[in-house]
DNA sequence: ATGAAAGCGCTAACAA
DNA sequence: TTGTTAGCGCTTTCAT
């Protein structure tokens, strides 16, 4: 229990750390710019002033003085999950090269373009959207206007970057785990028309074509939610001889692969003795004890890193390069089992 | 598929947009403010000239310049899914007093100093920290810098606001609503040393006391995920008569909730049948069809709106106020079973 | 190495 | 109803 509350007092200024370090504000701009042009005495003294007055310097007058802001716009949906982690990774991200990140939700009462028009508003050096849900067309334009990073969304424009995972790649390597497991009936359940959907769809068809599994595939109409995962798996066996059901389930995201699982043990089948099944994603839910999904992790990190490279070259004089395509990775857990093996 | 990026253009200016409507800046300046001292004219050809050169006011300009900064800044964790419904519901309620918000994410790599100090820096106006994690001291110290509201955590201070939900009353309705289903054997898997928790085994404890229901009080030590309630399942049955089992579990959130579900399973006991489950938050997962968890729902909308009126009206120079308590609601599911029914 | 001074794009007090 | 003019707290030339 502290005090009452004192009458807000003004914060310091430069000015004020100049006047108490007897040098002019130039100098000390330059030192908490960690830039030449000061003797190291100056800076201790400069330094020392500063924290003994408390001082940080006003972002606002920075950003407004400088003609580089080094202000990164992001725009995220505030209720996934998966971006939250990449907002994470843009902040490690960014700071390595002294940028600074200005957050913007996305929210089912709140839509990107109110999103985007708040970081424009603070002018922003560049964008970065993650999983954007505009018109192609409008993404275009916004890339005519402001450097544009699109990210976790495939995106055929030349006038923004595009850094996602390689859906084809992932979904290639989680059908030829199951493969290399022995599993022949493997059934794609898939996103319907989320984004990555098509790619997954052709990563494992490719994978089972490879294979000279053709005539095993199958895909059922999916989505992005354990509902979604639930109805599709309620049709997994029906009107089916034993010897002819699917023994492994591919699923297009963790929680869909879920709802999978949920289904197979209403009617009894266990997994993964029963029934192998893989996710997509590595969120949290996989990780769960009781759930230990064997799954595909995106690499958050790099797909951050990538996005603020991008910008940032952007920001150098650069036009927008080609799509960055982020190797994803087979995290093996308890989900899935050799065909057979009880 | 668009062209080319063309060479990013300088945005247009306050100043363009009074030459081109052929008035000065200061009108333009109060148009956009939607200050009187304009005429309807006036204002007509100023807001035109805006739309077609595509002006929007720089917020970095309108910030440094205005002595009363309309920027609250939040803190928020990044990988609490409740923490982002309260951004969403923040948003709304901040516009609706002509306020913007600043986000800074809190998450494993970035801590709340950092997340509050990156706000200080932009001179928002008030902040407004989400489940604050920080010392009581620390807090205190922070709300004589600058109007200060906590949100979701009991904090004992006169320097600052706090806005919660009444978690006494949230762990009686959900104790109360099992007693009236006819339970006696009610156990609380509780929080451990979360926000809240200490609240919501009072609640319990009274709920159970004012039954005349002490003797079967029994509280397992849990926490905020499904991993603590599964571990702290795994002791509910041991060592007892079946008649000596509690027939009801009142978990400290949804995740543990969903944890103490699994530990049931694992040992045959169907819910809600073998046994009742209730959780805490409505979370989107206890709305999940086979979930379908009977739990207490925090309003996030009425809990957005008083921390911005209380940090607004510190703003306009009142002191910090009395503690702001939400009552949260009891959300009847199919989790819950009158006892004995089958 | 240091300081003076001109902006950056607004707001706000004051004149006209 | 309008326009003029100082700032706001920095950055950034350009002298010294």
């Amino acid at each position: 229990m502290d005090s009452v509350s004192h009458p807000v007092t003004r914060p310091p200024t430069m000015e004020d750390v100049a006047a108490r370090a007897g040098v002019s504000r130039a100098l000390v701009s330059i030192v908490f710019r960690d830039q030449p042009g000061a003797s190291d005495a100056t800076r201790r003294r400069v330094r020392e002033a500063a924290a003994t007055l408390g001082y940080a310097p006003d972002q606002r007058a920075r950003l407004l003085g400088s003609k580089r802001s080094q202000l990164l716009g992001v725009a995220f949906g505030v209720d996934h999950p998966f971006h939250g982690e990449l907002v994470e990774a843009l902040y490690t991200a960014a700071e390595a090269y002294g940028f600074d990140l200005a957050l913007s939700a996305v929210a089912p009462t709140r839509s990107e373009d109110r999103a985007v028009a708040s970081l424009l508003a603070y002018r922003c050096a560049a964008l970065i959207i993650l999983g954007a849900s505009m018109p192609t067309a409008l993404l275009s334009k916004l890339g005519t206007r402001v450097p544009l990073v699109v990210v976790a969304r495939n995106v055929r424009s030349r006038a923004l970057d595009v850094v996602r995972t390689d859906d084809i790649d992932g979904a290639r390597q989680a059908t030829e785990h199951l493969i290399g497991l022995g599993h022949r009936h493997i059934t794609h359940v898939d996103g319907g028309k989320a984004p990555g959907a098509a790619e997954r769809r052709r990563g494992y068809a490719r994978a089972m074509e490879q294979a000279q599994l053709g005539e095993y595939q199958q895909v059922l109409t999916g989505g992005l939610t354990e509902e979604d995962g639930l109805r599709a798996g309620a049709q997994l066996d029906p009107g089916r001889s034993a010897s002819r059901r699917p023994t492994a389930v591919f699923a297009f995201n963790d929680r869909c692969a879920l709802g999978v699982m949920q289904a197979a043990a209403s009617v009894g089948r266990k997994v993964p003795t029963d029934l192998s099944v893989m996710g997509y994603d590595d969120s949290r839910v996989a990780m769960l004890p009781w759930v230990n999904l064997t799954t595909i992790r995106q690499d958050t990190a790099q797909i951050a890193a990538e996005a603020v490279t991008r910008a940032i070259s952007r920001l150098d004089g650069e036009g927008p390069g080609r799509p960055v395509i982020v190797a994803p990775q087979l995290i093996r857990r308890g989900s899935t089992l050799p065909l057979g093996r009880t």
